[in-house]
RNA sequence: GGGCUGUUAGCUCAGCUGGUAGAGCGUUUGGUUCGCAAUCAAAAGGCCGCGGGUUCAAAUCCCGCACAGUCCA
């Protein structure tokens, strides 16, 4: 592979124009290009031992400025700029958030299904990552570098046969030097060009990566060539990916001492105000430059480069450590209260699951911060201010706002409820002087969420010490199940071999038709029909798809399967006449209840979502949807469960809009035009890439991209009932429902169990709360007193009992008291007699009490109190009798069987038992 | 998506290898006290989350489900 990448191919015209040396470096030995004759390092920061840009004076661009410099700069050189995606990335199953401004276009812009929203184009794209070498979450704050979130500016052209306006490595490296040396302004000498190659994705090319002052600037990806079975080759779609980080351009411009001064601005300055946290300036500066070279890839332990660093400047790693934790701390609420405000600006929510898991993991180690260095901040009031900067450039950010308090106080809330939890359990394993080993501390973490640190902690208070085990993360993972990769299922069709067929989608442009002539355009191996067009609803947008019949012949034949690929529509028939042919003119018939049906469902769920978002908050976004002829759910963020009332109202406005009789809008407009008219919010069920968007719009209630078969007017649905909600995980809440006729035959439905249950108390269905109440309080009375009862009565017997007693004398020569009897009552009610017998007798006095309950027999041995009989062999040997057993272990013990038939040959036994056992 | 915990009185929780459901706090009543705090005594308060199964017998063992917590991807 190395081959394909010869010196050669990294030459631009640039390099070529102003006459660049290509060297290696003596540091990694990698390739570079530089202007400077006498240069022997590459640039990058190992190799020139730390930051050098740190202090230097420079454009000093905040964070706003370096967005408009970069955007304008590119737009300047026939970029158009377009909105930022969501950090939530809802149109990919892959993601869970945006990672990287490419992220944008995969897969429908690179694959080439779709043609991106202009070339070239500039983004200025929120990244999230919570974990991989870019931003180790526990080492943010602590390298100077590392965010969980971070503005990648990107910078694309995509090549192809088909598209205008793309661009490759000559102009992309000329338009980067411009930008460094005209607006960031560095002299062409300092800036040096490191060769290598990215790959990633299923895809690899030459990158080349500017560095200046000690540090890497930019990554300019050329994204040229894909592996296959068979090797490599050229990608059909090539695409430039560079990603500017933002941050650090601004950061270099400044010349701060890390990333976090340079992007926080205000935020971090309100911060050491709030908390009159000050820094060793010099301190702080000295160490930054030399932070640089902690490589968090290589040095997995961050740890001992500081140690490193504290060395060459001359302190222990401890007072290096104290004196910097503070700011540091200040650092990582920053980043992460940045993180917070694009994440639930969004519609993330925290959660137990998926990538709400990550947003409360961060919000956890905010407060773990706030509340370890004792820094009291109003860790909700710094996201709000967060807001109010990033908003400048960011508006959206706006609608977390109202979101943040609840949302804090609520992990605030669990969070505590954790850590006292986590103690209480702590203290019961001291208390009980259970060891505190390895697979505890485990367990704890895994099931509990009780890190290892703190059961030290709470431990040491109790004087106990525990050791954390330096592989401990380790031990988890091992504990854990190994994870099966699911392979995906392969679709039967093959996707190339249809990609050139387009169907004519009736079922868009003429709505209502429920039959329609068309044309066989391809039978494909696997049996699948494709025609010229269909009036069958493919699967699709979480609406099953259409059945029917096709006529042909006068065959009728059945639609069993319709999928959408690219753009043709897929039938699958249930049977596969001969004699049709390409060519071929059959006849369509949709199955028009269920179509009926599923469009009710559809728009429903629309009308549901709309009320949800007007009931519960801006931060409801669907998650998921589903809608069969039966029912539909929708799935909607929210971080608590949803009580009937509420459901109530939120039924009551869809019903209402419903009843408004609205016009539904069905429109298609281009994706810019539809996102200024409406927002983000269009993008419910995530994002739908390419220039024109199907806008369906019901006024006042909802309006989304979506590609769902939907009613004319609101008032077409009838009637719309929420059967219920369910939180199908933390933060999601799943609603059910259904509409139209469906909708009325459950509401009939429901009366009737109602009426049902009614009839069985015979009262009035409006009387049954209050009836199913008093019988239930009666039950439990009635319970009580028969207890007492029962106790009362078996009590009665004992005197009885005792007089009727036979001294017998056993095989072992002890003489006893015995009595025989049969009682027929409960099981607790012999038990109760039994245990009066052993208080009160006296000597040695033993009962056996045999009876019959419900069908089945039982026995109830009793000794004298203290008395030293074993009377287990006893209970089993009768017990046997009656074809079942018995035992325990006190003074009265129980047993049984099923043998009601062997109560006779049991009581005439039971003398010689206890003669034969003591 | 895959695991692991948990669910018992109004609250916080015990309940060991199946054999009559317990404690502390709280509540009510009564005593001591001018009254309160405090303290003593007594009482009330449980479909042992729901549904199946095993067993003579299940809060306890097994299988589903629901709800809650938590870890990993």
């Amino acid at each position: 592979m190395q081959k394909i990448f010869t010196p050669e191919q990294y030459k631009v015209e640039l390099f070529k124009d102003k006459g660049y040396i290509r060297k290696e470096c003596t540091g990694c030995k990698h390739m570079f290009w530089t202007l400077d004759q006498d240069r022997n390092t590459c640039g990058d920061t190992p190799c020139e031992g730390g930051y050098s840009f740190i202090n230097r004076k420079g454009k000093n661009w905040d964070f706003h400025e370096t967005i408009s410099q970069l955007t304008s700069f590119f737009e300047k050189h026939g970029h158009t700029s377009i909105e930022a995606y969501p950090t939530v990335a809802r149109w990919r199953d892959d993601l869970e958030f945006t990672i990287a401004s490419i992220a944008d276009f995969q897969p429908w812009v690179t694959n080439g299904t779709l043609d991106p929203p202009a070339n070239p184009l500039t983004v200025p794209q929120p990244c999230i990552r919570f974990g991989g070498d870019f931003s180790d979450t526990d080492n943010v704050g602590r390298t100077g570098r590392h965010l969980t979130s971070f503005i990648m500016f990107g910078q694309h052209a995509f090549n192809s046969d088909k598209l205008k306006g793309g661009y490759w490595m000559d102009r992309c490296i000329d338009l980067n030097f411009k930008f460094l040396t005209e607006r960031l302004g560095l002299k062409p000498e300092e800036v040096t060009y490191i060769e290598g190659i990215w790959a990633g994705g299923g895809n690899f090319g030459p990158n080349l990566e500017s560095f200046a002052f000690g540090t890497e600037i930019v990554n300019s990806v050329f994204m040229q060539y894909e592996e296959t079975d068979k090797g490599y080759k050229d990608m059909d779609i090539k695409v430039i990916d560079v990603g500017w980080g933002l941050e650090r351009v601004s950061w270099f411009s400044q010349g701060t001492p890390t990333i976090y001064e340079a992007t926080f601005g205000p935020v971090l300055d309100y911060m050491k105000k709030e908390t009159g946290i000050k820094v060793d300036q010099d301190l702080l500066v000295n160490y930054s430059k030399l932070a640089g070279l902690i490589d968090i890839n290589e040095v997995s332990d961050v740890k001992s480069a500081r140690a490193n660093i504290a060395e060459r400047l001359g302190y222990s790693l401890t007072d290096l450590n104290s004196a910097l934790a503070e700011i540091e701390a200040l650092y990582a609420i920053g980043d992460h209260s940045r993180t917070v405000a694009f994440t639930l600006a969004d519609g993330a929510i925290p959660s137990n699951v998926g990538g709400g898991y990550n947003l409360r993991s961060l919000i956890r180690r905010m407060f773990t911060i706030n509340e370890q260095l004792e820094l009291d901040l109003d860790l909700s009031d710094i996201i709000d201010r967060t807001i109010t900067y990033v908003s400048q450039s960011y508006p959206r950010l706006k609608e977390a706002r109202e979101l943040v308090p609840t949302i804090m106080d609520v992990e605030l809330l669990r969070h505590k409820k954790t850590i006292a939890s986590g103690r209480k359990f702590v203290n019961q394993l001291v208390k009980q002087k259970k060891e505190i080993n390895d697979s505890v501390l485990v367990d704890m973490y895994t099931s509990r969420g009780i890190p290892p640190e703190s059961v030290q902690s709470i431990a040491m208070e109790k004087g106990i010490t525990v050791d954390i085990p330096m592989d401990f993360y380790q031990q988890v993972d091992k504990a854990l199940p190994r994870v099966d990769k699911g392979t995906k299922t392969k679709s039967e069709i093959d996707f190339d071999e249809i990609k050139s067929f387009e169907t004519q989608k009736l079922y868009y442009e003429k709505q209502h038709l429920k039959r329609t002539k068309a044309k066989v355009v391809a039978i494909l191996d696997t049996g699948h029909v494709i025609f010229d067009k269909t009036i069958f609803y493919p699967l699709g947008g979480g609406q099953a798809e259409d059945s029917g019949t096709i006529t042909f012949s006068k065959n009728n034949i059945n639609v069993e399967d319709v999928k959408k690929f690219g753009n043709a529509v897929v039938h699958k028939l249930s049977k596969l006449p001969k004699s049709l042919k390409v060519g071929s003119t059959v006849t369509m018939n949709v199955d028009w209840e269920r179509r009926l049906s599923l469009t009710r469902h559809h728009t429903a769920v629309h009308i549901v979502g709309g009320a949800a978002r007007e009931v519960l908050g801006s931060h409801v976004w669907q998650a998921g949807a589903d809608k069969t002829p039966e029912r539909a759910r929708l799935d909607i963020t929210h971080w608590e469960g949803i009580s009937r009332e509420t459901l109530d109202e939120i039924e009551f406005i869809a019903n209402s809009v419903v009843m408004d009789n609205r016009r539904i809008k069905k429109h298609v407009l281009s994706r810019d035009d539809a996102e200024q008219k409406f927002g983000f919010t269009i993008y419910q069920g995530g994002v739908v890439p390419g220039k024109e968007l199907r806008i369906v719009e019901i006024p006042g209630i909802d309006t989304e991209a979506c590609g769902g078969t939907h009613a004319d007017a609101t008032g077409d649905i009838g009637y719309i009932r929420i059967l219920g909600a369910e939180r199908i995980q933390d933060g999601i809440v799943r609603l059910t429902l259904t509409a139209g006729k469906k909708a009325v035959t459950t509401a009939q439905h429901n009366y009737q169990l109602l009426s049902e249950s009614a009839d069985v108390f015979s009262v009035i269905p409006e009387d049954m709360p209050k009836t199913s109440d008093r019988f239930f309080s009666e039950w439990k009375e009635q319970r009580k007193i028969i207890e007492r009862l029962s106790s009362q009565l078996a009590e009665a017997r004992i005197p009885q009992l005792i007089d009727n007693a036979k001294s017998i004398r056993t095989k072992s020569g002890r003489t006893i008291k015995l009595v025989v009897t049969q009682i027929d009552a409960p099981q607790v009610d012999l038990i109760i007699s039994g245990q009066k017998f052993s208080e009160i007798s006296k000597e040695d006095l033993l009962a056996i009490i045999i009876g019959k309950h419900e069908g089945k027999a039982m026995i109830i041995v009793a000794k004298t109190k203290g008395s030293d009989l074993k009377l287990s062999p006893i209970i089993r040997s009768i017990g046997k009798l009656l074809g079942g057993g018995g035992g325990g272990k006190k003074d009265v013990i129980a047993g049984g069987g099923p043998k009601i038939e062997g109560i006779e040959e049991a009581l005439a036994q039971a003398e010689s038992i206890v003669i034969e056992n003591l």
